[in-house]
DNA sequence: AAAGAGATGGTCT
DNA sequence: GACCATCTCTTTT
């Protein structure tokens, strides 16, 4: 994936990594998944945690776009993002869901042999499937030989995504931030 | 099928 | 010391 795509505001990257495939490959263990569910975050969004300015745990997304900015949700759940716009802003589109494409035994064993349908269909729960935890914070996705990458294998956006309000926060509730591939 | 609650720890005030 | 960009299990319709 070439950084250049992901160098514009959040919420206009955010709907075209719909469809991209997120590969992870970690102990020797290839897995991947199709992104279907994304947030955007800016740095002008009470809600992102840029919002008060940078700190030690935000400092990727002030980064260079195409890093991995990941942090511990409700101290025991990791979420993943993918940091877009110009260096120096504060922006990034959290990964909300995945469906699996590859190494789904993998998937399913990290997931504690739950139904196939709930293997990477939330933000954490996409972090567990593919190994995903703070050792891979600030990663370089665009890095063809990384242990974590994003790709597009050809697969353009929907057409028609669907639109709506963002999910599980408190502030700026109505901001329709949220793309999803298809109805859930 | 829907609603409620507890787990659990880093981060920032 | 409060606040979470969540998940899972339990309880109730």
């Amino acid at each position: 994936m070439v950084r250049e795509f992901l160098e514009r505001d959040a919420e206009l990257v955010a709907p075209l990594l719909l469809n991209k495939l997120l590969v992870s490959v970690v102990g020797g263990e290839r897995v991947a998944g199709r992104i279907v569910e994304v947030e955007a975050y800016r740095d002008d969004d009470p809600a992102s945690h840029t919002y008060p300015g940078p700190t030690p745990r935000n400092a990727a997304m002030f980064g260079p776009a195409g890093h991995l900015y990941v942090y511990l949700s409700y101290g025991i759940h990791h979420c993943a993002n993918v940091v877009t716009g110009p260096s120096g802003r504060g922006q990034a589109v959290l990964l909300r869901a995945l469906q699996p494409v590859e190494g789904i035994d993998v998937m399913r064993r990290r997931r504690g042999g739950r139904p196939d349908r709930e293997l990477a269909d939330g933000p954490g729960k996409l972090c567990q499937a593919l190994g995903i935890t703070l050792t891979d914070y600030g990663a370089d996705l665009c890095d063809p030989a990384g242990s974590l990458r994003l790709v597009d294998d050809g697969t353009p956006p929907p057409a028609d995504p669907v639109i709506g309000p963002r999910v599980g926060i408190t502030k700026a509730t109505d901001m329709p931030w949220r793309f999803r591939t298809s109805p859930a």
